[in-house]
DNA sequence: CTGAATCCACCAAGATACTG
DNA sequence: CAGTATCTTGGTGGATTCAG
């Protein structure tokens, strides 16, 4: 922070966002992150009750999702040295605030939706216009 | 479920939370789409002014995530047949609307950021112990 | 039950060169 | 200036097997 400039800040911060938004895509844009921590949502689950709710998560990514949420401090995992051993994961109150973002993304979603795919088709629409066009010039190869 | 409405919609609207966010997050979600849209924030860009601003991107990339954007009717393209060739990038009013939760997912970044690198240096001290730990079995390759 | 380890397929994305 | 075309590669994620 090198001072109180509105518009020099404005600048500066659209880059910082950049960064920031980027940064925090990259932890929980991936395939399942998302998944997890809203099956985690309402109550602590066993890792086989993880896997179950989630549907169609291999062992293998839900592993390594959870490892991940764990090393970010997102999610808690308390291990239970019983036979058979019982492990259960629980988002922290990191985790928990992680919600309120995601709803905001949850609303533009539902609200813009029908839009998107009103654009989309559209789209395709002009795509397939276009297309026929340049047939019309791809004759060799 | 047999109990009262409340907590059964609670529970279906996990499931489609779920599917619209993951959605979301996959035309988001990728390394250039956030950055791309808020280069043409502020105003409507060239192609080459865009390629300026978010720095790293390759003509290859930026046509791609453009005409992605454009699909989804968040971006909207303008072109000038003059001499040069001038194309006018600007975001629709759907592609402002998504800034919104952007910001969301700005502030959680910028507000727990610091909590979230502190738990991963701790994260990373613990494996680094348990790491030590298990050299001393793995004796044989 | 809760993982770790290995192998493999696919695709996003980078580099480069070419075009209108 | 504003793209397209082609090749290559690194990472993500799936399937399977092994282990505590």
């Amino acid at each position: 922070m090198s001072g109180a400039h509105s518009s020099v800040r404005k600048v500066d911060a659209s880059r910082a966002d950049c960064q920031a938004i980027t940064e925090i895509l990259d932890r929980v844009g991936d395939k399942w992150t998302v998944m997890v921590v809203r099956a985690l949502e309402q109550r602590p689950l066993r890792y086989n009750e993880i896997q179950r709710v989630v549907d169609g998560i291999s062992q293998r990514m839900l592993t390594l999702t959870l490892k991940g949420l764990e090393r970010d401090g997102l999610v808690s995992r308390t291990m239970y040295p019983t036979i058979p051993p019982r492990v259960d994961y629980e988002l922290t109150e990191l985790g928990n605030r992680l919600m309120v973002p995601l709803q905001s993304l949850y609303d533009w979603a539902v609200k813009h939706r029908p839009a998107m795919l009103a654009a989309r088709k559209r789209f395709a629409e002009k795509e397939r216009l276009a297309g026929a066009q340049q047939k019309r010039f791809a004759t060799a190869k």
